[in-house]
DNA sequence: TAGATTGTTAATCGATTAACAATC
DNA sequence: TAGATTGTTAATCGATTAACAATC
């Protein structure tokens, strides 16, 4: 029985995925866990604490093999399991999206985009043709895939996502500015750019603010 | 000397201001914490927490009211003090991001679009002209910008950011699949999609792996 | 007034950091 | 072997939750 692994730590996986992927790039073996700490930003203690969650992967006097760890990391993330997704709406988001984005090096496969518009219906995304969404019933039960992105406008994202839970999909990657009610077994990860958009503006805002009464201006 | 508010707590500033924005279109006048955090999934101790970090909003044996709340928490987020931003890279991304945004209810006005690919500049997007990304320095010199949105390529971002620090920029969204060191003074808010999709990847490897321990299977 | 619900303090819980023995 | 660095336990810190007096 095995403790669960806490959202902090989750969040910060594919950020050592990246970190590692970098030091791989560039050709370095071994790494320690203080000089990789350094390079992130962050304590060599939290490294070590996050790592073990998973097991040891390092060794004492040596430090982590960064081919291995990255491997590993790999696999804690499920990145080798080949995840199939299907899309639904194949406007400018997710155009850009299924064209940016390399599926297969981030844990899927992007088998299928849908649209409910004639006028991108038939139309190629990524060497994907763009299928009638009413037709995503028979393509799901026939391909079972995992996983579908939703780029679709706010009003139509609780419908669709119902629709899809019915046919069998159990997670979702979801892009309007709504929340899926996360229901019971179905995984969500909300995309909120807006979010981002104000949090920056905040942090801005603050600053602005924090300068101001340095300078000694009543606020 | 107020006391920091923790990171936590901006994070989450977004989110209520989303649901209160719902909350206020349904013509719905107010609301007490218990009723929010059953809507939002969290607890009404939290949300009171949060709010009284920056004052006290509500009224005992009543509770909040919605418009006020919500004008109150776009106050804190800074939403309505006319924040101006350039966008560099009028790629896919960048073309998505400026349409699909609506920059000036998330606290930003977006007044610059620049690359240096001739065949893109001179073109429009959202009603904004492509500009030779050569001329960026002149304009952020007559305009002052606060902001600037990287949809740019990996390679280019750390130049370009240095670039625009040196002309005076402080604050960017950076959409590449790198990280801004975080200098002095500078602030940043990565948007990393593919970082979502490992998330979400792992999420679903370990459901997929609880769910074959309970039917016993090894791993 | 009585009931409701806040603002705020205190208690709990969890996450991060520090320390160090184990060991390569 | 001596030096380095892990894995892991203990200490600290911060965030969340609970409780309740204040008060509308």
């Amino acid at each position: 029985m095995e403790k669960k692994v806490s959202g902090s730590v989750i969040n910060r996986l594919p950020r050592y995925y990246r970190h590692l992927t970098d030091l791989c790039d560039s050709g370095i073996e071994r790494i320690s866990s203080k000089e990789l700490s350094r390079r992130m930003g962050v304590t060599a203690s939290q490294i070590r604490q996050d790592l073990n969650c998973f097991g040891g992967f390092g060794q004492q006097g040596y430090g982590y093999n960064v081919e291995f760890l990255r491997t590993e990391i790999a696999n804690i993330l499920g990145l080798n399991r080949g995840y199939t997704a299907v899309m639904v709406g194949a406007g400018h988001m997710g155009r850009t999206f299924a064209t940016n984005t390399k599926f297969e090096s981030r844990g899927f496969k992007l088998i299928g985009i849908f649209d409910s518009d004639p006028a991108v219906v038939g139309t190629e995304i990524h060497g994907i043709k763009v299928s009638a969404y009413s037709e995503i019933g028979e393509f799901i039960k026939a391909n079972k895939p995992k996983m579908a992105i939703l780029t679709i406008p706010k009003d139509a994202t609780k419908k669709v996502a119902e629709e899809l839970i019915g046919m069998g999909i159990t997670a979702f990657m979801n892009f309007s500015y709504t929340e899926l009610a996360e229901k019971e077994g179905i995984i969500v990860e909300n995309v909120h750019l807006s979010d981002s958009l104000m949090r920056l503006s905040y942090k801005i805002s603050d600053k602005d603010d924090t300068a101001d009464k340095e300078r000694g201006v009543e606020l």
